[in-house]
DNA sequence: CTGAAAGCGCTAACAA
DNA sequence: TTGTTAGCGCTTTCAG
C-alpha cells in the first residue's frame, strides 16, 4: 500500500498539486475553489485515509506545531501530574508534544536541548533536571520560547513559574517551631536543584529566626531509599530530634518506614512533616501535615506564557522575561504535637 | 541569527553538500573522507551548533524515528510509571518520542492516530482508552508496528503484553472467600475498558467457584470519587459486606476515606484489597493487601516487541502477532480478616 | 476559479 | 576522495 500525498489525490482528481493543496488546507474559500472541486478532492482525501505529512509542511513552513516536554522523570507524581496538565493543553491548542525524561542527569538534557531543536521545536516547558544552563543559551540565542516549571535559573533570561519554595519550608518548620519543636531534621533531595536548595534555606532561616542553633540537613536524593537510610541513622545517634522534615513525599514514605520499625509513633514520640501533598497523605496511619503546591495554576499560567511567547514570536514582537512565583499552601493534618 | 544547514557549513568550508553531509551523519569513513576535511566540517558545525534538520531527514529517509505514546493519562500513576520506563528506553535507542493523552476518550485517540500518522511515526506503543478498535486499522494496514500495553484488544491483529488481569482478581477473590467471607462488593472503574471487564469477570468466577452467589459489582470510573461515593452508598445499605475489592488503588482511595468517615476499622470491622500495589500501600493506617503488576517487565518486553517489529520491517520481513499475557502477584499486607 | 514552478534541508545515485 | 543533481511532500508566489 503506497504512501497517500496530494499527488495521489491530484492525479485521481485530475486537479493540480495547488488546488488540492488549498482544499485539504483549508484555504479553499480563500481562492474561491468551487464547491464541487472541494467535495471530489475531500472525498478521494477521505477514501485513500490522506494525512499531511508533517515533515514536509514542517520543512516547507518552518513551522512543527510542535513543543518540547523536558522533565526529570514521571516515575515523580509531582512531575507526572504536571506533565499530565501540560500535554492536555497543548493538544487541546493544537500541539504535538516531545516528550524527554532526563532522569535528573545533565548530559540527557543538553542531548535533549539538541534533539528538541532537530525537530525544530517551537517552544520547549522544561523542569531542569541541573543547576547548569549553558545549553539553555542556544535556545535563547536562537530566540526559541522556553518556560522553566518548578526549578529555574537566576543566572540566565529564561521565564519560569514556580512555587515559592522558600516560603512554604520556611513555613511549616515555623509551625513546628512554634508548637515547640527545638530539635528539628530536615531530610533533602539533589542538592544540585534550586527547589531543594530554598527548601534547605527557608528551613534554617526559620531555625535562626527562632535562635535554634541546631540545624540539621541529612540525605542527598528525592528517593524513599534516601529517606529511610537517613531517618534510620538519624533515630540511632544519641541526639534525640523531636521533628522530621521530609523534602518530598518519597522521602517521607522511606521516612515512615524506618520510624516504624523503630516503632515510634507518630506524632506522640515523633512530629512528621513533608512536601508533596500527595493524595495518600490523607490515608496514612498517621495523616502528615504537608506543603502544598498549586499544580494546576503552575502549570496553566507555565502555558499561557509559552503560548503568549510563541505568538508574540510569529508577529516579531519581543516578550519580556517573566517570573512568576506562586505561594504554597499548609495541609494541617495533625501529625505534629505541641509540646510543652 | 539565520539558520544553520549543511549549506551553510559547505560554504564555509568550500565543500560541497554532499561531503559535509557525509562527515555529519557518520558515513565519512565510508567514502574515505580525508581527515583534514573531516574536522574543517565538524569544527564549523560546532561552532556554529549545528542540528540536522529532522523535517528533512524525515522526508528524504521516509524515517522519522519517532514513536507514539499514546496513554489514557499520566495522572494514573501505573500509566505513568509505564510512560517512564517506556520513554526512556525508547530514547537510549534513538528514537523520539510524540507523547499523547487521550484522558480516556475515544475521540481523542482516534485523532491522535491521525496526527501521529502525519508526523509518520514508525510505530506506536498504546494503551487503548476505549474498546473501540476501528482507527487502528489504518496503522495495521499501512503496517505501522503497534504494541499494546495493559489493555488490549481480541477483534483486531494488534500485538500486546499485559497483566493476566482475570487470574490476579480471582486469586485476590479467592484469598478473601478462603478467609472465609461471603458477602464481598467488587468496586470498578470505566467498563469499556478489558482490564476492568476482565478483573470484573475473575471475581464474579471466583465467587461462582465457591457458590456465592450475591456478587455485588459497583462503580464506573477509575477515581476516588467514585471510590469514595460507592463505598459511602455500600455501608449505607442494609445488607452488609465484609470485604472490599477495590479494583485500583484510585478507587481504593476514595473507599478508605468512605470507610474511616463510618468509623469501621480494617480488617477488623472490614477487609480491604486492591489492585495496583502502589508503593505507599505499605504505609496506610492498615496497609492494604493488593495485586500486583510487573511494571517492568510488561512495558520492557512491549518495547522489545516493537523494536523487533520495527526492525523486522525495515528488513522487509514479516513479524507474527505476539500476545503475551504475565502473571501479576500477591502482596499480602493483612488487610483480610479471617473469619470463622 | 485553477495551475506551473520554485524551494524548504537533506541524502543517494551517478559521475568524476 | 569529492561533487552534481534529482527529489522526498508540501506551500506559495506568480501567472493565467
Amino acid at each position: 500500500m503506497k504512501n497517500v500525498t496530494i499527488k495521489t489525490i491530484a492525479e485521481l482528481t485530475n486537479l493540480s498539486l495547488t488546488t488540492v493543496s488549498r482544499v485539504l488546507n483549508g484555504t479553499a474559500e480563500k481562492y474561491r475553489i468551487s464547491k464541487s472541486t472541494q467535495e471530489m478532492v475531500l472525498k478521494a482525501a477521505g477514501n485513500l485515509d490522506y494525512t499531511p505529512n508533517q515533515a514536509a509542511v514542517n520543512l516547507r513552513l518552518k513551522r512543527s506545531f510542535s513543543i518540547g516536554l523536558v522533565i526529570p522523570s514521571l516515575a515523580n507524581p509531582f512531575f507526572a501530574n504536571v506533565a499530565s496538565i501540560v500535554s492536555k493543553s497543548l493538544r487541546e491548542k493544537g500541539f504535538s508534544v516531545i516528550l524527554v525524561e532526563c532522569d535528573e542527569k545533565v548530559e540527557v538534557e543538553v542531548e535533549a536541548i539538541g534533539l528538541l531543536r532537530s525537530h525544530n521545536i517551537e517552544g520547549v516547558i522544561l523542569i531542569p533536571s541541573t543547576k547548569e544552563s549553558n545549553h539553555l543559551k542556544i535556545l535563547l540565542n536562537q530566540n526559541i520560547p522556553v518556560v522553566c516549571i518548578d526549578r529555574y535559573y537566576e543566572d540566565i533570561a529564561v521565564s519560569y513559574v514556580a512555587t515559592d519554595h522558600y516560603i512554604g519550608a520556611f513555613n511549616i518548620t515555623e509551625l513546628l517551631i512554634k508548637a515547640g519543636h527545638k530539635e528539628i531534621a530536615c531530610l533533602q533531595g539533589c542538592e544540585n536543584v534550586i527547589s531543594n536548595n530554598l527548601r534547605v534555606k527557608g528551613y534554617k532561616d526559620a531555625m535562626h529566626k527562632y535562635n535554634l542553633k541546631n540545624t540539621q540537613v541529612w540525605g542527598n536524593s528525592f528517593t524513599t531509599e534516601n529517606g529511610y537510610i537517613e531517618t534510620k541513622l538519624l533515630l540511632q545517634r544519641s541526639q534525640k530530634v523531636s521533628a522530621i522534615f521530609a523534602l518530598s513525599d518519597t522521602i517521607l514514605l522511606g521516612a515512615l518506614k524506618a520510624i516504624e520499625e523503630e516503632a515510634l509513633r507518630i506524632p506522640e514520640d515523633l512530629s512528621v512533616v513533608t512536601s508533596d501533598n500527595s493524595p495518600y497523605l490523607d490515608f496514612l496511619s498517621t495523616p502528615i501535615t504537608s506543603v502544598s503546591q498549586p499544580v494546576n495554576d503552575i502549570s496553566n499560567i507555565a502555558i499561557k506564557l509559552l503560548m503568549d511567547k510563541i505568538d508574540a514570536k510569529q508577529k516579531g514582537e519581543q516578550v519580556e522575561l517573566e517570573k512568576v512565583l506562586l505561594k504554597p499552601s499548609l495541609i494541617n493534618r495533625n501529625s505534629v504535637i505541641t509540646l510543652h
